[in-house]
DNA sequence: TAGATTGTTACCGT
DNA sequence: CACGGTAACAATCT
């Protein structure tokens, strides 16, 4: 679910907690920091102190704590976060679309009042202490041309990644995941398969503007889900843009869907 | 019912 | 060793 659109709302509610007191962690479901750290450990380190400020970085969402470590967030395919009862989208994919009280999975509470709290169906969204950002590459709504020639890689003679799989590498550019990777390839003309490396310097400006706008316009109607191509994602679906059917394939992993007139 | 699902990571093969 | 593909995780929705 939650790309860097998603997690970019979630921090812009989040901002509402910074300067507040934290008073109770409740780590509902112990599966949320399975193998990272203990409840013990966890209240110790934050309780009694005040959130500093809010960041984000790629998928990642960072809560820092005044003389405290950070608390590092990650959604998983169905995280939401919900700030006092109010949620940071108003829905998810393949996430249902009620926020039962038995989603909640991890739990902050705060001084007077308020809670912060992680809902997660799915239970692939984790919490942790100190979370490595050194293995995060630059964040995908900030990277430079620059910074994304260098995520796509060196050029080779032939070869290489494919593009779709570079984009979706978070230690390269955090941030994009499967639906905003085939959105922003399909605006910007570029077959996901393409080799990363054989990208020529127009395409490399051009993608970095779709990149830009495409997070930008997403972020602004409300999710991932929201692209152009959202719709056609389906068998039988056709380009909007030249209405060619669509063509789909395993890239990376994942689903993808693709132009197979306009984009190559 | 069968199939698919926005993420991450361990593992296996080349 | 680097890289890519795959399965697993987990639970829901269509």
């Amino acid at each position: 679910m939650p790309e860097l659109v998603e997690v970019e709302r979630y921090l812009r509610l989040a901002e509402r907690v910074v300067g507040r007191r934290i008073v109770e962690i409740d780590v509902v479901d112990p599966h949320v920091t399975r193998g990272l750290v203990s409840d013990a450990d966890l209240a110790a380190a934050v309780c009694g102190r005040r959130v500093s400020a809010v960041r984000r970085h790629g998928k990642l969402l960072v809560i820092e704590i005044a003389g405290g470590p950070r608390l590092g967030l990650r959604f998983g395919m169905t995280g939401t976060l919900v700030v006092d009862g109010d949620a940071g989208v108003d829905r998810l994919l393949h996430a249902s679309a009620a926020l039962d009280d038995r989603w909640a999975r991890f739990r902050v509470g705060f001084a007077p009042r308020g809670e912060l709290v992680l809902h997660d169906p799915r239970r692939l969204g984790r919490v942790e202490l100190d979370p490595d950002e050194e293995s995060l590459g630059p964040d995908a709504a900030t990277a430079t041309p620059a910074q994304l020639a260098v995520a796509l890689g060196r050029n080779r003679a032939s070869g290489g990644p494919a593009l779709k799989v570079r984009l979706m590498d978070q230690s390269r550019l955090a941030g994009v995941g499967n639906l905003l990777a085939d959105e922003v390839l399909w605006r910007a003309g570029l077959w996901p398969g393409r080799p990363a490396a054989s990208l020529s310097m127009p395409e490399l400006r051009r993608l970095h503007r779709h990149l830009r706008q495409t997070l930008d316009d997403l972020l602004a109607r409300g999710g991932s889900h929201t692209g152009d191509l959202m719709a056609e994602r389906r068998p039988g679906g056709h380009c909007p843009r030249d209405n060619a059917e669509l063509a789909r394939a395993i890239v990376g992993g994942r689903t993808t869907w693709w132009c197979p007139v306009h984009q190559c």
